[in-house]
DNA sequence: GCGATTTATTCTATAAAGTATAACAAATAG
DNA sequence: CTATTTGTTATACTTTATAGAATAAATCGC
């Protein structure tokens, strides 16, 4: 029998390197996380460029694993365009970011000739 | 027609999450990265089990894209075996690391209520 | 030398992640 | 009510991730 954590999903798999971008992107936009502003912001803070296409695919792969719950945004105060979908991570999206963090960080501090200068201090 | 870099297979693509641990492990080792080490090295610093094949099929994958390079070790002095497989990273490989690095650290420096604790102090 | 044992790598197959292109949907201004 | 804009979905394909079984080569004891 499956465990409630097997059953909904959210057991041990890991984040792979581009869902843990658009994940990082997502926390990082906060209110107005939607598939154009994560591709935007992918290319100006991750020199990540990708098609919308792209960012699309991975979201709805994160909220079916339970990393990011999406909603139906409210009538854009712009002209035109239909309605956004706006993703906000959950509990467990932050804990995997978290553990992805850690086991890095740890595994960096064990070779120190590696580090860029910008990790010389506290991040 | 292709540049150089192209032609050898160094153009950007980008480090897959268990590509890069297994890069880190690579370095960790030094002179004794060979396949059941790194698998070993897997377990014990990033809390990761995976067979000996997951192992082997990435360092392949690694080496055929210039991130690390492999030589035969020397006869065993211990009893019995087969040649270890020797594997150092690339000044290449350590170039994709560093970035993966920097990327990914510039974009938690944006998300300070993210970071563990063992962020709060330098690596 | 030769089989048994040990330590390792290679082969093969499949699932999961990454990615592009094209099609479709819905809001609104005129 | 249709053209334009902003956005999401669908589909297809490539690359990564991974397991399991097969194979290889070194050495020990006889």
């Amino acid at each position: 029998m499956l465990s409630k954590i097997e059953q909904i999903g959210m057991s041990k798999q890991h984040l792979g390197e581009f869902e843990e971008l658009v994940l990082l992107l997502i926390v990082m936009l906060k209110e107005d996380a939607y598939g154009l502003a994560i591709r935007k912001g992918l290319k100006e803070h991750a020199e990540r460029t990708v098609t919308i296409g792209a960012v699309h695919g991975t979201v709805n792969r994160l909220e079916k694993k339970g990393l990011i719950e999406s909603r139906l945004g409210g009538a854009t105060d712009l002209r035109g365009g239909r309605r956004k979908r706006l993703f906000n991570i959950t509990a467990f999206g932050r804990r995997a970011l978290q553990q992805s963090q850690e086991v890095k960080v740890k595994l960096w501090r064990q070779i120190p000739e590696l580090s860029l200068n910008i990790l010389q201090y506290p991040i």
